[in-house]
DNA sequence: TTGAAAGCGATACCAT
DNA sequence: ATGGTATCGCTTTCAA
């Protein structure tokens, strides 16, 4: 490889010169910086990030970790980061955490050898301590996804207490009262507080939710498939199910289509997160709106700016998500 | 940030000495070792990736750019190379190049400014020439799907041309006739080359593709649908159709259903890639396996192999389609 | 406007 | 088994 060295030789200058052409320093003769810019571009210069890095003691990289890349929730995620560090010239470090606490570690301690120091992080597995603590070695760390209220300002998360209610509201205002729900295991507050918020304005409305009817288990198709046999085999009545995400919400549908059961004629359900899989299920789903590439990119600025120090104006911290209205829902 | 020079301060020995503890270097003293690993652990000490890279002008980082990440089969993409570098404790750098050829090739120059020698690429945009240039360039980079016969030790690739053979070949041991295809704007070769061995087998079997009912449209769910309207529209009968992949397969599936026309009970639908959704769409999907993560994860492990000068054994470069025959196809 | 030189944090060769 | 030190490629004072 072409050093600035070999450049400088080339062009017959110090590699000061060089280096302030480059960067587009200040004080270079125009004849000078014409030269040098030849020069480069024929032997076909790239400058070294690694050194760079080295001797500015800043990284133009902007680290990511999200738990696995083949989901396309957090493939969203991702690429709302990747947009922004596209935007700034910087170099995307992606790490998945496999859904696993030491993986995760790894991933973010991967991501401090290389001294970057932009990062954003959706941690399924790790718990808040660790989390805190890497947040206090890591100025620039931002948490997406989680709300630790101790570093609330480094949080940009979603209020899933809200996005359950928002659920049971759309339910009542179409006359159900006889509702089911299908949760998931193995996530840390998600389900829960979408959950409680469910059951919560069901409670308030005098509905409250009979919890028989509240079956839980993998946050996935089959999960679903298998949620809402569960539901089946209970023999209880429901007109209705809030699912804990899109994919267990189609799982259900096709479970209860298979048994006979219309939806949403017999059967009403709403999905969350909105992933494009509940735009082309049929049919299709009407859940609520997770606007988690607005917010990736909200969470890869605000990093940001806790290294350049710049001023960043509208950090939104919380998000409430919306519902769309698609076709798996009917009144009763 | 601690540096090696302050564990070694702290510890009393040389940087030298701390600098075989961390590398598990030979002939350091078991008490030393000790002693300098308790002191990192208490100090919080992180080796500086970038200072090491610049040192060994060895970097731990495997590259790869795909054209979005959105798109669950580049996710697949991504997800095989990533697993090779978390198996290698290397970082991913990855990068998009948005379908523009300008932003591939922007990708992977920031790549090599990273130093980043293990690069794999998936581009849509960038011409023969050029790619060949990178190549050339950076030894350890190797293409995956796409096939330049230059440089065919480093690429990995799919034979389309066979995949559009097996799909006629199926539609044909079932009955069928009369077929359409529906294809892609905006590619590269793919499409060309998979609608050719369709309508190769298709003609050598003495039932030649009527070029009416070969329409094209941009490769995704919306494309398939308009793609759909178009073949419908021109009033042609046929019992069949080759999609050029799943997104736009199921696009046409749904239009089709819309239109009173049952699949596959009237019209059979055969997609290309065996992504996530085709296995939940309704009918499920036959479809042509595309096995992008295990061809992702061989072109990581060459490129790795380029570099260390390890002889890896198995190189595998062209992989073939297999067909998944699931629901959308019946015998006519 | 330009150059010389001191780092940045680590590695690795050469001594001891 | 340890230490000293040149070196990697670049940035950034400080002088000239």
């Amino acid at each position: 490889m072409v050093t600035i060295k070999d450049v400088a030789k080339a062009a017959q200058v110090s590699i000061a010169t060089v280096s302030r052409v480059v960067n587009n320093g200040p004080k270079v003769g125009e004849s000078t910086r014409r030269k040098v810019l030849g020069i480069m571009e024929q032997m076909g210069y790239t400058p070294n990030a690694n050194a760079r890095a080295l001797a500015t003691k800043k990284n133009s990289t902007l680290g990511v970790v999200i738990p696995e890349l083949t989901d396309p929730f957090f493939a969203s995620l991702a690429n709302g980061v990747e947009l922004v560090a596209r935007q700034n010239d910087m170099q995307l470090l992606l790490s998945t955490g496999q859904l696993s606490a030491q993986t995760e570690l790894q991933a973010i301690q991967l991501l401090i050898e290389q001294r970057c120091e932009t990062i954003v992080v959706h941690s399924k597995k790790l718990d808040d301590a660790t989390l805190l603590g890497l947040a206090n070695k890591v100025p620039g760390l931002v948490l997406i996804d989680r709300h630790l209220p101790a570093i609330e300002h480094r949080c940009v998360w979603l209020d899933n207490l809200e996005g359950g209610k928002i659920a049971a509201r759309y339910f009542l205002s179409l006359q159900h009262t006889n509702l089911a729900c299908i949760s998931s295991h193995y996530e840390i507050d998600d389900p829960r507080l979408r959950l409680q918020g469910f059951k919560q304005t069901m409670a308030e409305s005098g509905h409250p939710i009979d919890d028989r009817l509240i079956v839980s288990n993998e946050p996935s198709l089959k999960g679903g498939e298998l949620a809402a046999q569960q539901l089946l085999a209970k023999g209880q009545d429901f007109s209705g199910v809030f699912a804990y995400n899109d994919a267990m919400a189609i799982g259900a549908i096709s479970v209860f289509e298979d048994n006979g059961f219309k939806v949403p004629g017999d059967i009403s359900v709403v999905g969350f997160d909105d992933v494009l899989l509940s735009r082309y299920s049929r049919p299709k789903l009407t859940t609520l709106h997770y606007p988690i590439q607005e917010m990736a990119e909200n969470a890869a600025r605000l990093s940001l700016s806790r290294n350049t120090g710049d001023n960043i104006k509208d950090v939104k911290y919380k998000y409430i998500p919306t519902l769309v209205k698609r076709e798996s829902v009917s009144s009763v």
